[in-house]
DNA sequence: ACCTAAATTGTTTGCGCTAACAATTTTCTC
DNA sequence: GAGAAAATTGTTAGCGCAAACAATTTAGGT
């Protein structure tokens, strides 16, 4: 049987309470007695029970992290900041995947709601028929990414802005025709919309005519759907001067896909992505893209929830990350 | 304040029993008690404390995860596979990062015997050094990987077989020369001399001479330390026949850096990678690759971890997991 | 030395839940 | 319809911890 704080406590002759002292470090201690508590507990190999602790304190000390896609590099490197600053804090993470289900994210606010994790941090997809919107009652909660309207508290990249000059980066004499990949078909995702909208306030500062053949869409925002449905699009329409797709992953694919039809990039095409995924910067040729630090988005996100943990009155909050545009060989003249 | 069992209870006029039986399941319940109960717990939006019955229970439905290193797409794949495994089972799961840290392997051991988690999934790194080793009282544990030792549960691929394979694939007449990344130049991961091994078993095997000068050491397994070793080694050296790097995110960095020296993948060089992870199948040219079943990991892992979850007799077990050889253009003649 | 205040340590309760055990009601058998 | 068995529901204790409250020891001032 595992040890308790009783059973140290008996052996170094002290009261539960003492013991208690010892680690929590608050109520002094005089030294005699720490040491013996301190030894006691390495005797017995006393670990104290975190369940116990978590339900006399009313927090677990450990916070959920919600992605819509788990498999993809972004969401590895966004995971791997939150899960070292959150540690950084005494906080551990529990990853969960939403697949973009708004139910899913409905029972994960039930799961911050049961006490098991103190705060969410969640990406919300389709946010029309997002938990967020229902009325649920909502546990320490903060957004990441496009949220359109004001709900809870959220760290964002400004997707519009970002589109926006990107696709006047991509814009070169000679470059007329740009293409964006990643526009989806059913329900649109706030992402989408905002990436979408920057496109086209682009071309109209560019005095490009908008053009409906020029939106490729894909659904499922993975490198082997953009492939696919670049594959698809090129089969039945005259190569674009250059390709915005509105996730690295998806620029990958395409790269890929472009490379297997024998058009060069840059010559031929040029190819941008966003998000500045590590694979990005070694693709070949290396990716343009969207760069934004995921290190301050995590800890943006942190910060606003321990902040709403501990008081749960202020109002909703937005932070903003900047964001840059990096040109690499895909977009190089 | 939040409702609890009794609120509930008392609202339908039942005993917490009753909605406790409701809750799980086991014990029946009448069909309009059970209906009072749960318009109860509706009307009061009742959500259960999980850390309350995680006390009780003893079992808190969390599992442990932790990998060297979250950011690569080989992490995010494999965590994908074990959060959607888990989730199918009930479990949710919490990610950890080591950093190939043994006192943060240990910590995690901690954590698990502290009943936050009811085990764990650990891909030990440096196993001299790690936990395990360390006679620490273990908890329920499931090993990923290589593991030279009989230490507890664990799930690999045959790194030296696939290895040694790949290296067979590799050599082409005409391709004699066939260097490695990834051998590390302080303390050996017990991954890195598995397949170092397997690469010189097949030399072997085909009469080749080693040579130690076609060992590229490269501490860090990332895409950014990979081109750096091999910028550094091409400037020294002449290029070799083939070049496998002991991870696809390696074997990215290689593609990449070799593009901007100018030579041809695989006409110049030809080039393999270790994991299939998705990106590698996107790569340019798409990458030569030791593939195996992620999702395969993923269900074994937690079979083993959940049965001995739930029986801490048995002895140790292995469980292989099948790989396969994906020859792609990286490597075609 | 005596009293007061400060510093420690001790005693006990309850966080919310589940299940052992007990009590009650319903259903069945003849 | 009486008795027994089966099906429900009720009562209560305790999982391990932290802190409110109480008791004790120690230090400080005169």
């Amino acid at each position: 049987m595992r040890a308790t704080v009783k059973d140290v406590a008996r052996r170094a002759g002290v009261s539960p309470k003492t013991v208690s002292n010892v680690m929590n470090g608050i109520v002094p201690v005089s030294g005699p007695t720490r040491l013996r508590v301190e030894q006691a507990m390495a005797e017995l190999d006393y670990v104290p029970n975190l369940s116990a602790r978590g339900l006399r304190n009313g927090r677990s000390g450990v916070i959920g992290l919600a992605l819509p896609d788990l498999a993809t590099p972004f969401s590895a490197e966004l995971a791997q900041s939150i899960v070292e600053v959150a540690h950084a804090q005494g906080f551990s993470v529990q990853i969960e995947e939403t697949g973009s289900d708004p139910h899913r994210e409905h029972e994960l606010m039930t799961r911050a709601r049961a006490n098991l994790i103190d705060g969410l941090i969640l990406n919300p997809v389709v946010l029309k028929e997002s938990a967020v919107q229902v009325g649920v009652a909502l546990p320490p909660v903060v957004l990441l990414g496009e949220v359109t309207q004001q709900l809870a508290d959220r760290v964002f990249v400004d997707s519009f802005a970002a589109a926006r000059d990107m696709t006047l980066a991509l814009a070169r004499p000679g470059r007329r025709r740009i293409a964006v990949l990643g526009v989806n078909r059913g329900r649109q995702s706030a992402t989408a919309i905002q990436r979408a909208g920057g496109y086209e306030a682009a071309l109209d500062m560019l005095g490009i005519p908008r053009d409906e053949s020029l939106r490729i869409s894909c659904d499922s925002w993975t490198p082997a759907s953009a492939a696919e449905a670049l594959a698809e699009y090129l089969d039945s329409n005259p190569v674009p001067d250059a390709l915005f797709c509105f996730t690295d992953s998806m620029a990958l694919g395409a790269l890929n896909l472009l490379w297997k039809r024998g058009l060069r990039v840059p010559d031929d095409i040029a190819v941008a992505g966003f998000d500045d995924v590590i694979d990005g910067r070694f693709a070949v040729p290396s990716l343009t893209t969207v760069s934004f630090d995921k290190r301050a988005i995590a800890t943006e996100a942190l910060r606003l929830l321990t902040e709403r943990m501990s008081d749960r009155s202020h109002g909703q909050r937005l932070v903003e990350i900047e964001y840059e545009i990096v040109e690499r060989d895909s977009s190089r003249a």
